[in-house]
DNA sequence: CACTGCTCATAAGCCCAGCTTATGCCCTCA
DNA sequence: TGAGGGCATAAGCTGGGCTTATGAGCAGTG
């Protein structure tokens, strides 16, 4: 599979503070600066900078005795290396959240399709507004929302099935809608024709395990009739198998953007089955967020 | 602006090798299996493993005598890891092409926009197809892409101007267009009829400087008559003085996704200008692209 | 003209994170 | 009951990144 000569990304690509430190750079246009706000010393910037340099093999900033500006590949390597950055922000929003399960001010209930691909967004543009929030993330199907919620503990939930849970006051904050997809050489990634319902119930398929939200939608959409190739228990390892080119898979389009993208999977259109969701905010009846939870409940609508 | 209290990302993430190492005991389904995989001992996987729970203040793995399996936050921690190093991965194979400037099998050179949003991805598909072509990377402006082909210097080129250079031919490969953005607290973002491209010419605005493939684009909708709060020289710098909240902007679709995604910008409507432009692929006239070139070529295209 | 203040570079020394090797315990399966 | 795969612990090495101390280049100023 992958080969083992391939030495690991970590020794190729900079670590986070020197990609921060990078960034501090190109926004001040000082070494000095850069290194004051990320509280080191300016040899110890000069020094980061020229290894990480080195280790690329391309020359990044032009020194001056008046300053240092990033050179033309300097400006390619930090945009790439902003989109590290803001990934990383997105892992220590999330892994926060994550560990302040007690008294938080807000505690949030999610499924794990928004838990992966929403929330951390959510949570950044949250903090950006009301820095001093602290959040508490628990994750679980929409039952373990549902509870939680009545419990009172969590302050709001979102879900992604088709019902609501009793209980519960819901707003549509968002759709989404399962996709069939494989991987680049597949068979079906070069139809002409879109798939019908019958040929996707007739193929075996990736699946998640039953009662997970997303195989909850396809059998209820395909009848109750979608047959497994495989059964796999994470959205991950589903669409790892589905790039392995195990066979086609159903996941959420959420789950797969970046893998599209990439072209890592292609999609693969349908005919005549819908196989949209809506995604929910969730609170207890009557009991409508307020404060911290109001002020996030807004941010996902948009 | 930000906090010097706060300490960096790079103390409150773990490094890149433990994400990939969380990712290899994510597949394999073992500690020791991951450093096999990963060339380094079980002693140091197990270490580097408990260290990063010690960090993060979240338990991410199960252990047991028959191996190791993710906990539920450590299912999420590890999709969130996911997306830093395939951002990672774009970062790599970016520079790598950025590096090997001279005596490779495809040579590129593309527009800015496009290099920085576009070809990573593009090169990792490529890689994934053909893993060990060696890709050089030149960035420029259309004129520095068309001395390159012309010179026999480059074997594909990108551009996004309005015009395509003499001499060259091209096929579309992409649309892109100009959107008008704001810092969410902007009055415009709370607009509710569209943006006449009169208001938009009355207004100062953030632009990149004169000459920039954007804003020519600009220049030439509104009748070459952007008014300029500051010329800016990259888009970073554009984006950053948008986010903080300088006055709106104007910047590709392609280069705002993300920050429009985190609600850091806001895209403003606009009425009656289409600020639409074509991304193309390039090369010299009659010499249609072979070999590796023809397959990148063949990337960019769905 | 020299002084001040900004820039960056170099050198010497410290410290800790992460690695290795060596070992031991737990559990399962033949 | 022994073999084998799983993980943990302990001791020792190494290197990368930090600090402090110092020097040199350039701009602006009285």
């Amino acid at each position: 599979m992958s080969s083992a000569v391939t030495s690991s990304l970590a020794h190729r690509v900079p670590d986070l503070g020197a990609l921060e430190l990078l960034l501090a750079v190109a926004r001040l246009g000082s070494l000095g600066g850069a290194a004051r706000e990320l509280g080191i010393t300016q040899p110890a910037a000069s020094s980061r900078i020229r290894s990480m340099e080195r280790q690329l093999g391309v020359a990044l900033v032009d020194r001056s005795p008046r300053g240092s500006r990033l050179t033309d590949a300097g400006a390619l390597v930090t945009d790439w290396a902003r989109r590290i950055v803001e990934a990383a922000e997105a892992f220590d929003v999330g892994a926060q959240a994550l560990r302040d399960q007690r008294d938080s001010r807000l505690r949030v209930a999610a499924s794990m399709t928004i838990a992966e691909y929403l929330l951390p967004g959510w949570l950044l543009a949250l903090r950006a507004g009301r820095p001093d929030t602290a959040v508490s993330l628990l994750a679980g199907n929409s039952a373990a929302v549902a509870e939680r919620l009545l419990a009172d503990e969590a302050d709001l939930g979102f879900v992604e099935g088709l019902t609501v849970p009793t209980g519960l006051d819901s707003v549509v904050i968002a759709h989404d809608r399962l996709i069939v997809v494989t991987a680049p050489g597949h068979p079906w990634s070069r139809r002409r024709r879109p798939l019908t319902s019958e040929e996707l119930a007739a193929t075996p398929l990736i699946l998640r395990e039953k009662g997970s939200g997303t195989r909850q939608v396809l059998d209820t959409a395909l009848g109750g009739l979608a047959r497994p190739l495989i059964e796999l228990s994470s959205t991950t390892a589903v669409k790892a198998a589905a790039v392995g080119g195990a066979g086609p898979a159903v996941l959420s389009e959420l789950a797969v953007r970046e893998e599209l993208a990439m072209r890592r999977l292609v999609s693969i259109p349908m005919a005549d089955v819908s196989l949209a969701r809506d995604l929910r905010a969730v609170w207890p009846t009557g009991h409508r967020p307020v404060g911290p939870a109001r002020d996030l409940l807004h941010l996902t609508r948009a």
